[in-house]
Parts: C-alpha cells; structure tokens; sequence
RNA sequence: GGCGACGUACCCAAGUGGCAAGGGAGAGGUCUGCAAAACCUCGAUUCAGCGGUUCGAAUCCGCUCGUCGCCUCCA
C-alpha cells in the first residue's frame, strides 16, 4: 500500500510500527455549531481509509476527537445564553445525527478534551520543566505559551520557515509571548469563562495541546496516521509536532494524511465566508448516500466543487448501480433451471480480476474515485451478462457470486448496501413524492387489469398519472416494477 | 511577499513515461403493446499555452497564462 504524506510531500509505501496494526488519530470538530458538509468530506474519507485498513486485515484503532472546550464555544454559549458544556454537548448531539445518517461508522475512541485536562497538564508541566514552554502571569494566573524558537524543527510539516513566518507578522501581537509565533498551551481564565484548577492557577487548556495529550494516551508517543482537513496543517498539526515531540523525543506521526476542501465558486466552503451548506440541509434534499457517494468519486486529496448538478449526477449513478442489483436479484429468483448455459467466460474473467483491480486502486492511497470506476464497469458487466439471458444452476452461481462480490467492496465504501426497494423507498422522501409505496403497488394493480384487457389507453393513463408525480414504471415478465424518477 | 496545489470531452472525474478509466448529459440503434431499464454504436488524433528531455510525455524539466489554498479560528 502506498499512501501520500504531507511530511514528505510524497507518495510512501505504508509499514506501521507494528505489523499489521495501525494507530490513527483523525481531528474532529469543535462543537460550537451544525456540521458542514466540508466536515462531513473529512469524516467520510477516514471512515473509508478505516474501513479500507480492516478490510486489509489490519488491526486499527481509531480515534476521533471533539474539541468541547474553546472560545468558540463560550462564545456561542454567551450568545445563547446558555451553558458552554450546554452547548458543547448539543452539538455532539448533532454531530452523531448527522454522522449517523451519512453512514460514518463511531471512532474506536472519540475522547473530549474536558476529559483530558489531566493529561495535557502533565504534558504542559514536563514542556515546562524541559524549558520548551514558559508560563507568563495574567493577573492572578498564569498562561502558559509554547516556546516556538526552542524547537528547531518548526515548520516542517508546513514547509514554513520561522523567519518567513515572522516576516507575514499576521500573528497576534501579544505582549505575554516572548515570540509572536509562541502559541498557548493553557490560557489563564478570564471572569466568567469556565476553567480548571492547575499549577498555573484557574485557566483552561489551548487549543492544540488536547490532541498531543488524547493522541499520546489512547495510541502511544508515536502514531501510524495522524489526519485532518488540510486547513489544520498550519497551525495545528504543527503546533501539535512541536509540543509532541518536545514532549517525548520521538517522532509524532508517521504518516500525516490531509482530505482537500470543499469548495463553492472555487472558494474555500468556510463559516466565515458564509458559503456554506449544513450537512442537514443537503440530507433535506438528497438521500445520504448520494453524498456518500459524491464524496468518494473524488480522490481525497482534491478540492470538491459543491453543486446541485454533481449531486443529481451521483443520484442518477447510484440509480444505475441499484438498478442493476434489482435485475440481479430478479435473475436469481427467476426460473432459468431449462434450457442450454450461455458462454460465461467473459463474465467469469471480470469478476476474478475485479477484487484485484479494486485492492490496486484502493491501495494507491486510497483512490477511491478509481475503485469506484471499476465498480461502474463491475456493473456494466453484470448488464451485459444478465442482458445476454443466461440459464442454468452455474449461471445463477456466477449472479450470485457476482452480488456477493459487489456488496464486500461496496462495504469497504460503505456504499450500495441496501435494497434497491428500499433505495426507491428512501428517495420518495428525499424528492417529496406525494404516494406511499402502497399507493404506489395499487396503481400497479389497477394498471394490470387494463393490461391484461389489451387497454392501453387505460394502461398509460395510470404510467402518465405516476411519472407525473416522479414514478416510473418498468414492466417485466414477472410484473411491473416501480422507481423513483431522477432528474 | 513566502510556501504549496491544481488546469484532462458539454459537466464531473481517474490516469504521473508506452495505443486517454468511469459516471452524468447528448445522438443513433436493439429490446418493448407503447414505454422504462439495460445493452450496442457515436463522441477528447488529444490532456491550459509555449519550449525542452526521451525511441516514446497528459505524465519528467523550464517558462507563460489562469484558478485556488495556507501563512489568523477553520474539516
């Protein structure tokens, strides 16, 4: 396996510490609001590259933190005039939701920073003691600032050089800091703000130092792969190299690994800029998967432009993919016992090289976008064997295997897992379609006796009634099939 | 200003040295009572532009143009 570290700016083979497990520590949120769909991107791509490891037969132990303690959080508290850990617990609350429903699979761990103060003390006490950070009183208590300039690796995973970064002077002028570019480990409580008893008085921890503390806890000093959204590069990810490593002298991360954003207008989807869309928004209008999906069809360290075109676009390919299992499953309850076997060579052929083609491409840092190409020609194969009416007991093997086929490297992706009635079923919801699958079966039924009486008038009459509602119709030699209409 | 990424068909998107995956949209055909779905066929002599290296380049190197990101909280 080859995955791309941000470390070296290269593609790199991947051996974990410790054969055949693997530690990986992914960033989560600050819960101080709903979710975007930027975030949504993020946990997509290392629920994936979990599920992809397992698949592999790794033993990975994965953790996923959320940040409930920061400014951020006091202030939408303040705000609301509600309680900060009101607040913070809230938004967990809907973090999970909306997860949940994009089939994110829980972290092995999912650790709280308030949960942790303890350890990031002990971590802050020994950077003291090490004279790699400083504390600096502030009325009563103190804060403790991390002395940048003590350690001589600073900007290496960034690729900034301390002068570069001193000479952009967008820092905060501090007069606390003995360096602009020094950053807090604890913050001295301020009135009203929640805080911590520690050696430095009432205060609460800075923001990078609970992932060095929950990190070196639940994984050990040095982590297989350590995550996040590229945006966390600079600062955090660095400011998380240097308290670690000061800490323990060992190398952080082996393997730094960063999803792209994504993007609106080719910007940068932010709060800030206010070009956002929350991932329940977009789960109002589209069913999960679909953004599961088009997620996915892009390989994850690229920039995604958000639009309602590429989300109607993956709605109509996953269409294909559960149109196709429905035939599949069709073919295998079907009667094919008589009759000659059809040539199934060529069939046969794909679905030995398949695995094969899905691991390659998986395996090259996770390219997700290419395995999923493959599973589109999987399909395309499946059609054409199925087209090409095959009979015979080994025929419905093959189907059957081929459906068993699909689902594991489907499962890898966390993707075409349900019944294709279900994904009809779900999309009536997802498109506000005004009938219930019962009304839908009677309309059916009422159809088939004017078809049966040759009634065609009758018969398109009710086809017409449904596709205007977004119903479309299929009739096979079994019976009429109904789905949802995409477009 | 410093550092970095990207520019592939109408749209999206793989491919990083050996005849340009895949999806969506589109056109024609087969099947069908008519449809739908599916399948078949068609669709970039070409990968932002210009030079260079090479037997061979979308892929490596250089320059130009364009877009974006980080340098401040951010997935």
């Amino acid at each position: 396996m080859k995955v791309f570290n941000t470390m070296s700016g290269r593609k790199e083979d991947f051996v974990p510490f410790v054969k055949n497990r693997v530690g990986i520590y992914a960033c989560g949120v600050t819960v101080y609001d709903y979710c975007h769909i930027g975030h949504a991107r993020s946990a997509i791509v290392f629920d994936v590259m979990v599920r992809y490891l397992r698949h592999k037969s790794f033993d990975v132990k994965y953790v996923r933190n959320f940040t409930d303690i920061d400014d951020k959080i006091i202030r939408r508290a303040n705000e609301e005039g509600s309680a900060w850990d009101a607040v913070a617990s809230k938004y967990i609350d809907e973090y999970y939701r909306d997860m949940d429903m994009l089939g994110i699979a829980r972290a092995d761990i999912e650790p709280k920073a308030t949960e942790h103060i303890h350890e990031m003390i002990n971590v802050i006490k020994a950077l003291v003691e090490k004279g790699a950070a400083y504390a600096a009183a502030e009325g009563e208590n103190s804060s403790v600032y991390f002395a940048v300039e003590k350690f001589g690796e600073y900007g290496k995973l960034s690729k900034k050089e301390q002068k570069d970064l001193l000479a952009g002077a967008r820092v905060d002028v501090d007069g606390r800091k003995k360096n602009p570019m020094d950053f807090a480990l604890w913050k001295a409580s301020k009135e009203g703000e929640p805080w911590w008893e520690s050696p430095w008085g009432k205060g609460r921890p800075g923001w990078h130092i609970e992932c060095t503390a929950m990190a070196i806890k639940h994984l050990g000093e040095s982590i297989d792969i350590h995550g996040g959204g590229a945006d966390l590069i600079f600062p955090h990810h660095e400011n998380e190299i240097a308290q670690s490593e000061a800490f323990t002298g060992k190398p952080f991360a082996k393997y730094w690994m960063h999803n792209g954003f994504i993007t609106i207008d080719k910007e940068k989807m932010s709060k800030s800029l206010g070009n956002f869309f929350t991932i329940r928004d977009i789960l109002d209008r589209y069913d999960a998967e679909v953004v599961r999906l088009f997620v996915l069809s892009s390989h994850y360290r690229n920039p995604i432009e958000f639009s309602h075109e590429q989300l109607r676009d993956a709605e109509s390919s996953l269409d294909r993919v559960y149109s196709t299992i429905a035939r599949t499953e069709d073919f295998l309850v079907s009667d094919v016992s008589s009759k000659k076997a059809v040539q199934t060579a060529e069939f046969e052929d794909f679905l030995v090289k398949f695995n094969g083609l899905f691991e390659e491409a998986m395996d090259d840092d996770f390219n997700t976008a290419l395995a999923i190409g493959h599973m589109f020609e999987f399909v395309r194969e499946i059609n054409k064997f199925l087209d090409a009416k095959p009979h015979g007991d080994a025929a419905k093997a093959l189907a059957a295997k081929a459906k068993e086929v699909m689902a594991t490297a489907g499962g890898v992706l966390n993707l075409f897992g349900r019944t294709p009635l279900q994904w009809n079923v779900d999309l009536l919801r997802s498109k506000r379609i005004e009938l219930s699958e019962q009304q839908i079966v009677q309309k059916i039924a009422a159809r088939q006796d004017a078809r049966q009486n040759k009634d065609w008038a009758m018969a398109d009459a009710v086809r017409k009634e449904l596709e205007e509602k977004g119903i479309l119709l299929e009739d096979k030699k079994e019976g009429t099939d109904w789905k949802v209409k995409i477009a």
